[in-house]
DNA sequence: CCATATTCAATTGCGAACAATTAAATGTGA
DNA sequence: TCACATTTAATTGTTCGCAATTGAATATGG
């Protein structure tokens, strides 16, 4: 017979998951920005990526990691796919032969003009207030970080 | 020279993009839950299947995507994992000959007793009340639903 | 100075995520 | 009834995301 809905299971129950709300907000928000990166020729990491770069480029590649929390297995063909669309530089740094530079292109510089209207779309679609988005925001960056404090234990 | 840091720029700097914030927050879920859920030889995605069938199973393929906001491409290959992992059983509806309904093994019911201990461990890694965390979840459920909106047009 | 450890990027392999297409089953209108 | 549209999964191809490993460069201790 089927088990009827308890009290018990309510930890379980899909919507009272934060960790879900968190997840498929962010598939909403990827699904928001396709069609506006579609014109600039980025997927959404590649264009955090050239965030973390229009803010200072000529960094090596670990730099962007950490400030994205992504690694080399990620970050490595990325680059180069943008090294292809001619938007940056990879060069070896030649202070410490380990590291790989990236660096901006032309091209990759002059994208940010094009970039500038993404923000204000994405503001729209969200239909909320600046002043609700920086606190949400905010409290989003506190939980992250206290998430990523229990993994370095 | 080096272009100076302007108010211009402000709306392109990443740490003012909630985006980002949902999007890392997100990643860093997923590696608080990597040692847990790797105890119950799941994914994330995977567990979030299981909690969707956990409510109810012998559902349709298109009822777990609605549910979760994922297409076949994503829950076709995710299914026949969890069938070989035996979790799961994929049948064709006899009504319906279209569908495909996903049904719990005997050890897919059982899985559930061994996975109630899986949220306490989030919410002792949040290190959030629960009155603050499900507000917070509230609020990043109302805009994903305002971005899912802005999709459909 | 040398052995050892650490750092850094690249590589490999697997599991999502999604667009686009395919194919089969079902529904609908003339 | 029959042509046509719709629904549903599956498939293919590209791009992330990460664990684990590799190899080269650099730092460190004795």
């Amino acid at each position: 017979m089927p088990r009827k809905s308890s009290a018990a299971d309510a930890p379980l129950r899909l919507d009272n998951q934060i960790c879900f709300a968190v997840y498929s907000a962010a598939h909403a928000f990827n699904r928001v920005y396709k069609p506006l990166l579609d014109r600039l020729g980025l997927t959404y990491p590649q264009y955090l990526v050239m965030l973390v770069l229009w803010e200072r480029d000529d960094v090596p590649v670990k730099d962007i990691g950490e400030r994205l929390f992504l690694d080399s297995g990620t970050l490595t063909p990325l680059l180069k796919r943008l090294e292809a669309a001619h938007l940056v530089r990879r060069t070896r740094s030649s202070e410490d032969e380990r590291q790989v530079l990236i660096a901006l292109t032309a091209q990759g510089h002059a994208l940010k003009e094009k970039a500038r209207n993404v923000p204000q779309s994405i503001l729209a679609a969200s239909d909320c207030s600046v002043p609700e988005l920086v606190a949400m925001k905010d409290e989003i960056v506190a939980l992250r970080d206290r998430l990523n404090a229990v993994i370095g234990e």
